[in-house]
DNA sequence: GGACTCATGCTTACAGCGTAAGCACAACCT
DNA sequence: AGGTTGTGCTTACGCTGTAAGCATGAGTCC
């Protein structure tokens, strides 16, 4: 049996690491985490924080297990056999997890989630799609676009420079760079914002994803038979 | 006027140095890429780059510029009035020219496109796809929506750790480690292969995408969510 | 009790990083 | 010629991730 020897001497362990580099990073970014600062905020020495965790990359691993995990559990189980909200759900959650930490967005980008959690509730979608219906790859195709368009929108709206704040599409500040009789499209639209509303644009992408997937498998299966998919 | 005084004494200049650092990033990755390696490449010392490049962020900067610029020389001027097919192309040349520098495209997802090519590009596009017909807002969120998907698709299919091949979907590493019994969805992927094509899953969803955006301007030319007014 | 095991956290040390400051030189202009 | 300027090198500083080894104290077993 695993006997528990040894206990903590200053309480520390992976899940307290991970909350406080998930602390540091919300208030000064991604490029301002390191171990000596993290071990610092914990009362620490670096090196301490190696015994829970393997190397850096694994930390930032973690993290990205965890955000994307915060999303799922706001989630909840797929109920009814509308895929489609269900879908329009887990964008939205997504994004909000995302947003959430937008630090860590860069590497949610770059790294492959590996948790356990997440590949429980990959399958879990995965029956819940296929008994609402889709082909297995076609349920897979609409759950990765989904992500991946979630990712790559997000990654934007946080906009660039991790660490830096920036609300505004950065292209007002050189708006006074730009000559009108150049650009007057670009002026027009950093004057009137027209198509500069992350929110409402993101749910319009993500309608006419669903929608037009649920399209193609309506129009796959004999016509009149799956029947309404839409909002 | 700009007179030429002082001639290089390597031959180094703005652009040979972001030529290696892209030739430095495709061979080892990312992570590889410091100034001092970058200078070596080029037989000098590091600090001699500071003479082209003010620090190594601009010089980052740098190079996503140049990755998307050959995704728009590649391009050519929008012809002919059928937008869908300008931004089907837009859509896989993006595509081609982030694959074809998988070091960067972590940078291009995390930092602005500052270029005045960029923005004389994006300038141009809207011009042509309001004389096609789309409401300004429409079109600005038609190729950010685009643009942002294929990000997001293939920050996801690069894969994860930059400077890692991994072509297999990393899915199959861990195959061995499934349960049958807890996952036979994700086993059944693994086998069959369905849903991992990532060529024809991004070709569809963007024709989704794109479709869906020249559904909603025939039928809503005035019943658009908030903004969308005629001109 | 005493001995042993072992997780924990600290200390020290090293190689590598980005870059600030200042110097030496060569090419050009006047 | 003298001055100016662009170029590259040298040195140095503070920071990084982490390898190696040690001290401590809690827990188990005799």
């Amino acid at each position: 049996m695993a006997v528990r020897r040894g206990v903590p001497k200053a309480g520390l362990s992976r899940e307290k690491v991970l909350d406080a580099a998930l602390d540091q990073i919300d208030a000064h970014g991604l490029p301002a985490l390191s171990m000596r600062k993290l071990g610092a905020q914990l009362g620490v020495e670096a090196m301490s924080l190696y015994r829970h965790v393997p190397n850096k990359e694994a930390l930032l691993d973690g993290l990205v297990d965890r955000v994307m995990e915060t999303a799922f559990a706001n989630l909840g189980e797929p109920a009814g056999d509308d895929w489609t909200s269900w879908l329009r759900t887990f964008a939205h959650s997504l994004r909000s997890a995302l947003l959430a930490h937008p630090g860590v967005l860069p590497l949610v980008a770059t790294r492959p989630v590996n948790s356990p959690d997440a590949l429980r509730m990959s399958e879990r979608w995965l029956a819940a799609m296929r008994a609402a219906g889709l082909p297995l790859g076609r349920a897979l195709d609409v759950v990765n676009v989904i992500a991946m368009f979630t990712i790559g929108h997000t990654l934007a709206e946080v906009g660039q420079t991790p660490g830096h704040e920036g609300t505004e599409p950065d292209l007002d500040q050189r708006s006074g760079d730009l000559d009108p009789a150049e650009f007057p499209n670009l002026l027009e639209v950093i004057a009137t914002r027209a198509g500069l509303d992350f929110d409402s644009r993101f749910a319009q992408a993500v309608d006419i994803l669903i929608t037009g997937y649920a399209g193609l498998t309506e129009v796959a299966l004999d016509p009149g038979q799956q029947g309404a998919e839409g909002r």
